[in-house]
DNA sequence: AGGGGTTTGTGAAGAATTGCACAAAGTCTG
DNA sequence: CAGACTTTGTGCAATTCTTCACAAACCCCT
């Protein structure tokens, strides 16, 4: 079944999510000096298991050395490439509430490939503020800024009631990919990305595993089913 | 198979991380005066096919009338009591920058069954400022609060350094379940639950949707494979 | 050059999750 | 009250994800 090299390789879904994780772990490894990393150091800082990180980087081919490891820089940029981290993304949020403020401040976003190019509100008043380095635009100015800054990526930080007629905009505007922090459903044609951070149910999963009696139903009818318990627990 | 009522119910992990995004889903309709829902509604509003709902609904026992739907009213309670809500939950944010102080003002946090009770920090040219409503205590004054206020849910909001030193003396003062925003994998007691919340990881993974050539890798060898590609898309 | 020790890469097994198809159970109409 | 219609609940199949087990590949030492 080898074909040919150079083949185009698909990457699971669960694969990609952890790959960032994994491509931090290794800067914060080059950071410190160490250039070589064997799978067992490498799964313990980004805090999986070292067979799902192997299996996870087979899906980049083959960057290791058998008996030896990895070389952190040759596997920072693999990974990097992979992810499309080898340029800048500009990004612009929408929303300037005390979320939108946060995330436009976060230098989380500028370390790891991102700049947040543009600030948007629709409320007139907001609109001209001062946010950092920015000014707060008004949405009328989106198509411009996509066209003229490459912006590609959007990010979600109005309320739930004023994300979908956000969403719209954005789109509207040429972004084909949104991070939301609005606890809504958004409807966008099929070819836009669009991914939840849902603070709220984070926080939910975490009460339902403090419950002691998670998951029983006081009263109901019958069948049992077999099936698992633990969520998200971190050892 | 069918063995008595009252049994207890193991939910699968899966499930749990999307009752919530149902249960707020109920309360908007409730909100807006709708006392019944059909499953095929309930997941559009949640953004999920309705036979997963219906699947995942499965797990707290029968609540739906055939050829009706589901009791807005009722299945919000249910819901509510699986996922432990039917309480409220004090909360204390550690690290107050930016993030920090956005995550203490977000009101998601209170209509979502959450109190933010009490804010921290270790840097002591910072205790003592107020935030909202509330005064930023030192780090000392945490096993205090977490028994006095009962407080079982930590945010932790630092930065990457100060993340697991924060996490310590949450664990230390009782803190068994914590949400950390930290890029960094935390050690903790294997009673304690831990969900991190990436913010740049999700862009990462918006970059690799975006990738025209997502995936590929240039120099390598052999085997190719199949899989999947898909990411979060939403349609 | 050969042998021992180490670590990667990966088929294959196992577990979990999702989606399908349809019986069961209810409402409504005539 | 029978039959048409609707919508739930669920066994089963398909897919995806994780873990195991081990061969392949490389280094180092003698």
């Amino acid at each position: 079944m080898t074909m040919h090299p150079l083949e185009r390789r698909d990457i699971p879904a669960a694969t990609v999510t952890r790959l960032p994780i994994y491509l931090r772990s290794l800067q914060d490894l080059a950071s410190r000096g160490v250039t070589g990393v064997s799978s067992d150091e490498l799964a313990a800082a980004a805090g999986v298991r070292s067979t799902q990180l192997r299996k996870d980087l087979s899906h980049l081919g083959s960057h290791g050395v058998r008996g030896v490891g990895y070389d952190v820089g040759h596997l920072t940029a693999q990974l990097a490439h992979a992810l499309g981290v080898t340029r800048i993304w500009p990004v612009a949020i929408v929303g300037m509430g005390n979320l939108g403020r946060a995330l436009a401040a976060y230098s989380g976003f500028a370390t790891e490939g991102f700049d947040v190019v543009a600030v948007l509100d629709r409320d007139p008043t907001i609109v001209g503020e001062r946010v950092g380095e920015l000014t707060v635009l008004p949405m009328t100015a989106l198509p411009r800024l996509v066209e003229e800054r490459g912006i590609a990526i959007g990010v979600l930080a109005t309320s739930p009631s004023g994300a979908q007629e956000a969403t719209d905009a954005l789109v509207a505007a040429g972004v084909e990919a949104i991070l939301t922090f609005a606890p809504v459903a958004l409807t966008v044609p099929p070819t836009v990305s669009v991914r939840r951070v849902d603070l709220a149910t984070e926080l939910h999963v975490l009460a339902f595993l403090r419950q002691p009696d998670a998951g029983v139903i006081p009263s109901s009818r019958g069948t049992t089913r077999a099936g698992s318990t633990k969520v998200g627990r971190a050892g």
